[in-house]
DNA sequence: GTTATATCTGTGTTATAACACTAAATTAAC
DNA sequence: GTTAATTTAGTGTTATAACACAGATATAAC
């Protein structure tokens, strides 16, 4: 009935959907090895269905940029390097600034007291961290972030967004054990004054020198 | 031997990526109905192969932002909008604003005579558009933009590039019949002059205003 | 012991066929 | 003639099995 595109019924999801939705969870939680090649075979007979659907899984994945795939070899989970982390980071400084210049002083009140919340509950929690934590942190600071995105209207933005903070956050996840997380504060609440403030020059540069501050701890941290 | 991902030895290409290379041509040279769901079979039929290629295929065309994926109906290419055209060029004008800031005054001479002959190749062919020239214009085009993204040695960000000047040489390649070419002049060799220069500020401002006026254009050809 | 050959096991890739579902067309009943 | 049920043809999806190649292991010959 509805093949339009714009699906309101909520179809049952497709196998090859569940397996991409479990994959990326694991490897968004830092479970799987990273520069190794995963196996095809294994990964179907974990996840209980074919290889085809885990194939497809696998090119959804890649897109996400989770994964790297090379042809006749396989496909990983992509080893970080500085200048790989410096060239996520340059996108994501491009892509966050046109979102803030887009959206200061355009925000409505719901979402600006959303994004309020947000950043207080971060900024509480960014003292505290213990292994637990810092999961539902890492998620947190996704959602915040996507969240300005969001208020652009623009879904390829926000999807490429999302396309570059995920390693980010999976690297984080990996390598919570070896790292002291005081390093990384940032201040996301005065990032938030700034950009509800209305001033476009001083919204920019707050989120400028937010990303960049992060840099240098991703960087850290490697 | 080489399963390291640095493959220097070229493997023949895998079915999935030939037919992914058709698909990409006769996309971008507006050959294919947009709007309608293609049929897997069909195309399976049309290249001698199996359908599970194609689906590969189809994946990765739709990764690179040339087609749509609706998961129970099918995969068509999009039809664009003016917002979805605005949505573009926003990104477009943010990866591209940072790769001239990147380059400026760091360009090698090999790069910077290539980026002229690009520029001025353009501005001739702009004078005189036929429907044969088209298709190689558009071609030159992206290659001009593409030349200055990978000046910075940014892998990411090329590819996104990519995937927000595509969609737009496709449609223009499928509209070319009813618009008069002459509209979209803009000037190269002075884009790449304003590069070349080495002020951070007026090299910039040039690509900016640049786009803006690509946006327009491809507005009024909507 | 060393070397060369063969086998075996693992990989990614791909073709075939069946499944589940939808939409249209045909047929049957009223 | 109109309406309802049924069949038919099309779709995307997925499981199974075979193909082709690579690396390791074991076996045979020297």
């Amino acid at each position: 009935m509805n093949k339009t595109g714009s699906v309101e019924w909520t179809s049952p999801p497709t196998s090859e959907q569940q397996v991409t939705d479990r994959l990326r969870r694991h490897i968004l939680a830092g479970e799987l090895p990273v520069g190794e090649f995963l196996s095809q075979r294994k990964l179907a007979e974990l996840a209980g269905t074919s290889v085809i659907s885990v194939r497809g899984a696998l090119r959804q994945l890649e897109n996400e940029g989770l994964i790297e795939n090379v042809p006749r070899a396989g496909v990983r989970i992509p080893q970080d390097t500085p200048s790989s982390v410096r060239n996520r980071y340059l996108v994501r400084k491009a892509l966050e600034r046109v979102a803030v210049e887009q959206i200061c002083g355009t925000l409505s009140d719901a979402a600006a007291t959303q994004l309020r919340e947000l950043a207080s509950q971060l900024d509480r929690m960014a003292g505290a961290h213990t292994a637990e934590t810092w999961c539902e942190f890492a998620r947190l600071h996704q959602e915040f972030h996507l969240l300005i995105a969001e208020q652009t209207a623009n879904p390829l933005l926000v999807q490429m967004l999302k396309r570059v903070i995920n390693p980010s956050l999976m690297m984080l996840n990996a390598a919570r054990s070896w790292k002291k997380p005081s390093e990384l504060h940032q201040n996301h609440t005065e990032l938030t004054q700034a950009i509800l403030g209305g001033n476009q020059t001083v919204a920019v540069a707050a989120i400028q020198s937010h990303i960049q501050t992060g840099l240098e701890s991703e960087l850290a941290a490697l």
